[in-house]
RNA sequence: GUGGAUGUAGCUCAGUUGGUCAGAGCACCAGAUUGUGGCUCUGGGGGUCGUGGGUUCGAGUCCCAUCAUCCACCCCA
């Protein structure tokens, strides 16, 4: 047990992360053309936050959180996702009072009691953005734009973005009914599940992938056709706006999102190679929970993109992704002792070239593989006759050239020739 | 939470119906070249066979439990 991470957590290793790196650096980079700014939230939150936020018959609430009481004795949650916290940020700081819409955007862990699977997580890690304090669909256009913008910054492509508008409180819960009153005759053909659903949730047997169900729902009305006119309208402005902009959607009128939040739009990307977690970006409009937490009626979107599966995406797609960059020198030594040779790399160093040594006595062979191996262009090999003539031996390990220099001059000269390099 | 598969060196895996079964390749270290890498050859270190019980004269090899991983469901990123 002490060797081993818990359950459902996982070392991002050294080989690792450079990928992890071209993800944030292309999600700032996307950012940063969007007009969204960086908010750090905290890791944990009053459990209350996430109870009224993300609603008490989610799933994420009622069986996935990770609750502890505190030594205060207050009770708090792991944070399950980020929108809860970004809102309550945004209650807090009174950012009503600042120009709308405030755009931002967030990266770090989340936690969930899940059962672990491939790309299924425990701790997990997602990249997510939210505006707040404009319904304009225009804005729910940029915020799935920027989704697509940036995975195909990345290099993925073959995504698949389903569309769907779930209404707003009025209209869904009118639908509700009528879904129900659909359903009242054939509750015993649907699955366990969703004769609980029936109950509680009956938009989610929509999405039941048991094809018993898929059949019962089949003349199902759909809420598409019944949304108030003001989610209609919404709605064909967001799909307009989309058109517009030459994206590609398939309107899925069976897409419910498992958050209680969401208002209106609704959306989800696909990419393949991931099993049964396809979906790599879920997002939508939540036009009411920052009334909701005790704030202002206040209307929001925003999406949350699970950066392991993107992660996961990218190699089954085989783009194969960053490497570290290799040092640019190693300091070989031959008859001379690791702490002799140290002041010269620190040399090095400081002439900001980024230099390695050996620290375990290596022969000099040794050290030229360790070299090798390690990728790095130039050795300089501190031998007992170099030092006593003032000089050192740089070595290409490219061309297997190599040449006397000057110890006074063997930064001006590494840093001219690190230079033609590129 | 439910169902199924798997678990042998750092990695990928062999290991017949339980009796030299603790192995191979790669990786790592060293030598062949008394101060020189990438190829080749030779040698070496490393595993309580996930863990804990049980059956047996004897168990990686059978049984049970447990933990972990993977797949599917649930749900979601």
């Amino acid at each position: 047990m002490l060797t081993k991470a818990p359950r459902g957590t996982k070392d991002i290793l050294p080989a690792e992360v450079p990928q992890w790196r071209f993800f944030e650096e292309k999600a700032r980079e996307a950012c940063r053309l969007f007009g969204y700014s960086e908010i750090r939230i905290p890791m944990f939150e009053h459990t209350e936050l996430f109870l009224r936020g993300v609603g008490e018959v989610t799933d994420i609430v009622a069986k996935e959180m990770y609750t502890f009481t505190d030594k205060g004795g207050r009770s708090l949650t792991l944070r399950p996702e980020g929108t809860a916290s970004v809102a309550r940020a945004y209650l807090e700081h009174k950012m009503q009072g600042e120009a709308q819409p405030v755009k931002v955007f967030y990266t770090g862990p989340m936690f969930r009691y899940d059962r672990p699977q491939a790309g299924r997580y425990r701790q997990f890690h997602q990249f997510g953005v939210e505006a707040f304090g404009s319904q304009e669909p225009a804005l729910d256009a940029e915020v799935v734009m920027l989704a697509l913008f940036f995975l195909q910054s990345l290099g993925l492509d073959k995504l698949t973005l389903h569309l769907n508008s779930v209404g707003c409180p009025e209209c869904r819960s009118r639908y509700r009914e009528s879904l129900r009153a659909a359903l009242r005759g054939k509750v015993k053909e649907l699955c366990p599940d969703c004769g609980e659903r029936y109950e509680k949730n009956p938009l989610r047997i929509l999405d039941c992938k048991n094809e018993r169900c898929q059949a019962v729902t089949k003349e199902a009305p759909l809420l598409a056709d019944e949304l108030c006119n003001g989610c209609r309208e919404h709605f064909a402005a967001v799909r307009a706006a989309l058109d517009a902009l030459g994206v590609a959607y398939v309107l899925n009128p069976r897409l419910v999102r498992g958050l209680d939040y969401y208002t209106k739009t609704a959306f989800e990307i696909m990419a393949p190679g991931l099993g049964a977690q396809s979906s790599i970006c879920g997002g939508g409009r939540y036009d009411h929970l920052v009334a909701t937490i005790g704030g202002p009626d206040i209307p929001g979107i925003g999406f949350a993109i699970g950066i392991e599966r993107v992660l996961l995406a990218l190699a089954a797609a085989g783009s194969g992704g960053a490497e570290a960059a290799a040092p640019d020198v190693f300091v070989a030594t031959a008859g001379v002792t690791p702490a002799e040779a140290l002041p010269y790399v620190m040399e090095l160093r400081k002439a900001g070239l980024a230099a390695e040594m050996d620290f375990l006595n290596r022969s000099l062979k040794a050290q030229l593989k360790l070299a090798d191996k390690k990728g790095i262009r130039y050795v300089v090999l501190l031998g007992e006759a170099e030092l006593q003539a003032g000089q050192a031996t740089v070595k290409d390990m490219q061309s297997g050239m190599q040449e006397a220099v000057s110890l006074g001059g063997l930064c001006a000269y590494l840093a001219e020739r690190l230079k033609e390099e590129n």
